[in-house]
RNA sequence: GCCCGGAUGGCGGAAUUGGUUUACGCAGAGGACUUAAAAUCCUCGGCCCGAAAGGGCUUGUGGGUUCGAGCCCCACUCCGGGCACCA
């Protein structure tokens, strides 16, 4: 066969037909199912990219094939920092470099075989896209949802701009892989730690891969803690040191998850940057170390701190805490292993019950004073191995410091008291408050680039000298009017960053001079852009009215299409952009713009593709690209391929010999079609038909659960069968056709039109709109089985039986086996086991 | 350090969730066709003993539960991924 042929034919045919657009307002049994768009690049589609968009496209095809209007869009997320550096990479602009990426992108995703819903694409770069875009932020503004705060940020030095704390990966710049530093910025930021608590407790109500869910937990880090406050006090306003004296009601607020210990802090420590070391100064006798040391932390980056390990910090002397529990003096440090942007930046050290503050005890020769026991070893204790676990919990006893729950002393009233219960009691004893602590932080939306939809604020400095702006916490900034976007993004030659902190469109004044929405006046727009997965983040919504100029999208259609029903993507993705995607959805639905909180019903994460073993990358040179097999063997060859390697969410190790296989085994579906038997009338024998329904059994639901590997193994074993035959009934090869449809589109549809006598090819001519195979339940169960006989449960014989035969008959048969009874005697027989039309075993 | 995965022939991977380990495919060996090669077709492939029938061993290691364990429990080793001073 000449696959390039085919392949060009039917992509033609199939788009004049309309084979894969629903009908948007008609569809009865709507079914959208989505693949993560491309971030596009002119090196092009990598194999791993066909490789999860074959496993979506499989699966649509299949619920097509069900009965259901499919809608498998596609489009590109063109616009950030990801497409831009690629065009600075190759020298090129990247508004020009962005027209050749998407040309050589659309062939390639033409050339896999996808079912697409051409009409519906979109580019997030292009001004009718991102218009929404900024509509997004708008809104987000207008529902106090989006701020501007100076704090300390990410800055990639390579990038030049500022990321989000989910686009630093291990201390390093998710696109370029360098490491990321502190800068204090003032940045837009969306509020997400708003819907913290929604995003933990609505992972229970999808149907998402597990791995991902539990990473959305862990990133979002709930804990359930108290705040207390240790009032200061200070030894420089008073003769008698020991007393020392309070100045004004001064007090450091901590935060913990151990109330349980408080008996045990004997230091509190602050992170470096706490505001009431300015508000304290005057009375720290060695204020040179303590700005010393601020100053050293700050320049340190996170990598080093994390390489150095060792704990560092400096004393504030002069300054006592009062541990509220006891009204014991403690000290007061400051140390950069307590984090600024957690809890409130102070905790209470318990050296004894956490191992960084017995650690930092240690270091600074500080007290430990033990409070928590761990329950008697005794009651855990049930055999030989549990005791020598019990002895290694004993010696971490021994080493002073004991991060479990258990029993307490040295704790005045509390003291035998249940740890976890002394929790809230110890809580409510020094008048803390309960507290709820996230480990999430807002999302940093500015990017100081260039190729990203400029953020549609406008800052008046009249109106902010006057106290005047739209939102009160934020004088003088205005959100774009409505009719003024898109506010588009020009273009201009200049486009690279400079790590000036802004971005280059600051360079360019026809841009930024606006005139103020409210006064008039002049004014300054914000030349910022905002960041790529904001784009990202609610793309699926447009696709259903792509073309919308009036409104975002509309709610007729979204009501009939919307929540996607089968989303598929790398599990990467899991904090970033499927984070951000839950988020938006929750505050669209919030702002009633939709009827859903959850945009994605089901996610599943596909695997890895390695190539011989080892991760692809170009270093290695050993990337494989997807055209060079698509000419060789054709896009079937190659969807199949890929998709029998292993199992779709686990990945696997491409060889190039391996589609091999898979050639031959598309060689020989055309093959047998010349056995197709002449008369219409023929059928199969009785034991081929049960293995067909076998077959279609298996294959339908391997595919429903992405088990693609197993499909297709079926569908081989499925032809060895028919091979066998001396002619196929045509419904039997038309039949077979059908389960191969989703995999190998072109080849499935060409052989099955062959019988097509109609000169024209309509819509629903096609294979790919044919009814998927029933099987029948009935002729799933086969009439024979064959019997395994073991005795004391080793496998003696294998006996062909009669299926539903009882335990008498059966032992009665496998007695009859020599074999077996060289193995047994009936005298010693203690038992039978009896696993019907399956096994019997006979205990001596 | 913590949290997830995973370890099965020469290789990629199957195994109805406790019931014949190694399906399907790649690679390999032997054969047929051919002047020859490629392609194709047929046969054989875990390891050890055996001519065969058959037997013994075998799912990273060690133990346990069970009539029976790749699958369940305990301890450990190695590999991959995520988080990482979050109090």
């Amino acid at each position: 066969m000449k696959y390039a042929a085919i392949e060009k034919k039917w992509n033609k045919l199939w788009r004049k037909a309309g084979v894969f657009e629903p009908d948007f307002k008609r569809a009865k049994k709507p079914f959208y199912n989505l693949m993560m768009f491309p971030y596009p690049s002119a090196e092009g589609l990598h194999v791993g990219n066909m490789y999860a968009f074959t496993g979506s496209d499989i699966y649509g095809r299949f619920k097509r094939m069900q009965g259901n209007d499919v809608f498998e869009p596609i489009g590109l997320d063109g616009f950030g920092i990801h497409s831009e550096n690629y065009a600075m990479k190759v020298g090129q602009h990247p508004a020009r470099q962005a027209k050749i990426s998407e040309k050589n992108f659309y062939r390639q995703l033409e050339m896999i075989g996808n079912g697409f819903s051409w009409n519906e694409k979109l580019e997030t770069y292009d001004p009718t896209y991102y218009k929404w875009t900024q509509w997004i932020f708008v809104q987000m503004f207008k529902h106090g949802l989006a701020y501007r705060k100076k704090k300390a940020v990410n800055w990639c030095p390579s990038c030049m701009t500022v990321l989000a704390d989910e686009q630093v990966i291990g201390g390093e710049c998710e696109r370029c892989l360098t490491k990321v530093i502190n800068k204090d910025l003032e940045q837009w930021f969306f509020r997400i730690t708003k819907y913290a608590e929604k995003l933990l407790n609505d992972l229970e109500k999808i149907d998402w891969s597990g791995k991902v869910k539990i990473a959305q937990r862990n990133w979002i880090g709930k804990s359930e803690g108290a705040l207390i406050r240790f009032p200061l006090v200070f030894s420089l306003l008073t003769s008698d040191v020991n007393k020392g004296a309070r100045m004004g009601n001064v007090a450091v607020e901590i935060f913990t998850t151990r109330p349980d210990t408080l008996f045990g802090a004997t230091y509190i420590v602050l992170s470096p940057d706490h505001e009431i070391i300015e508000k304290v100064k005057a009375q720290i006798s060695n204020l040179k170390e303590v700005e010393n040391y601020i100053l050293d932390a700050k320049k340190k980056t996170a990598e080093e701190r994390e390489e150095a390990m060792e704990k560092t910090g400096a004393e504030l002397k002069g300054i006592y805490a009062i541990n509220p529990a006891n009204q014991e003096k403690i000290p007061v440090w400051i140390s950069d292993y307590v984090l600024a942007g957690y809890g409130t930046g102070a905790i209470m050290a318990v050296p004894a019950s956490d191992a960084r503050d017995f650690e930092f005890a240690k270091k600074f020769n500080l007290p430990v004073r033990k409070v928590v026991l761990p329950k008697p070893l005794f009651s855990i204790v049930r055999n030989a191995e549990d005791l020598a676990a019990g002895a290694k919990q004993t010696l971490r006893v021994a080493g002073e410091c004991y991060e479990g729950s258990g029993e307490l002393i040295n704790s005045g009233e509390f003291s035998s008291m249940d740890s976890e219960k002394a929790k809230w009691e110890i809580t409510k004893f020094v008048g803390g408050k309960r507290k709820t602590q996230y480990r999430l932080r807002d999302w940093l939306i500015s990017r100081q680039r260039y190729w990203g939809p400029p953020i549609p604020m406008i800052y008046c400095e009249k109106c902010a000298d006057a106290g005047k702006g739209e939102r009160k916490e934020m004088p003088g900034w205005y959100a774009v009017l409505a009719k003024d976007l898109p506010v588009k993004l020009p273009y201009i030659k200049d486009f690279r960053p400079r790590g000036s902190g802004v971005s280059p469109l600051a360079r360019y004044p026809k841009f930024f001079k606006a005139k103020c929405p409210k006064c008039s006046s002049i004014a300054r727009r914000e030349t910022d852009v905002s960041d790529t997965f904001l784009d990202s983040a609610w793309y699926y919504l447009r696709y259903i009215d792509p073309k919308n100029n009036k409104e975002i999208f509309s709610d007729k259609l979204a009501r009939k299409w919307l929540p996607v029903d089968m989303y598929i993507g790398g599990a990467e993705h899991s904090v970033l952009h499927l984070l951000y995607v839950r988020f938006l959805a929750k505050v669209f639905n919030d702002m009633k713009l939709t009827h859903f909180d959850e945009p994605f019903l089901k996610f599943r994460a596909h695997g890895l593709i390695v190539k011989d073993g080892a991760k692809m990358s170009k270093s290695k040179g050993n990337v494989v690209n997807p055209d060079q097999f698509i000419k060789k063997f054709g896009a079937d060859a190659l969807r199949m391929y890929l998709m029998f390697i292993g199992p779709f969410e686990e990945g696997g190790d491409f060889r190039d010999q391996g589609i091999l296989g898979i050639t031959r085994f598309l060689a020989r579906v055309e093959k047998i079609s010349l056995k197709i038997s002449k008369s219409l009338k023929a059928g199969l024998s009785e034991s081929s038909e049960i293995f067909l329904h076998q077959s279609i059994k298996k294959i339908t639901e391997d595919t429903e659960n992405l088990r693609y590997n197993t499909a297709i193994s079926q569908l081989m074993i499925l032809l060895n069968h028919l091979e066998e035959l001396p002619e196929i009934p045509r419904k039997t090869y038309e039949t077979f056709l059908k389960l191969l449809a989703p995999y190998a589109p072109y080849i499935s549809e060409e052989l099955y039109q062959m019988f097509s006598r109609k000169k024209t090819f309509g819509k629903k001519d096609s294979l790919h709109l044919s009814v998927w195979p029933k099987y029948n339940l009935k002729k799933v169960i086969e009439e024979s089985f064959y019997l395994v006989v073991q005795v004391n449960g080793r496998v003696r014989s294998t006996i062909k039986a009669k299926r539903g035969i009882s335990q008498l008959e059966a032992e009665a048969l496998a007695k009859k086996d020599n074999n077996v009874l060289k193995y047994m005697s009936t005298e010693n027989l203690k038992k039978v086991i009896f696993v019907p039309d399956k096994l019997i075993n006979f205990v001596l």
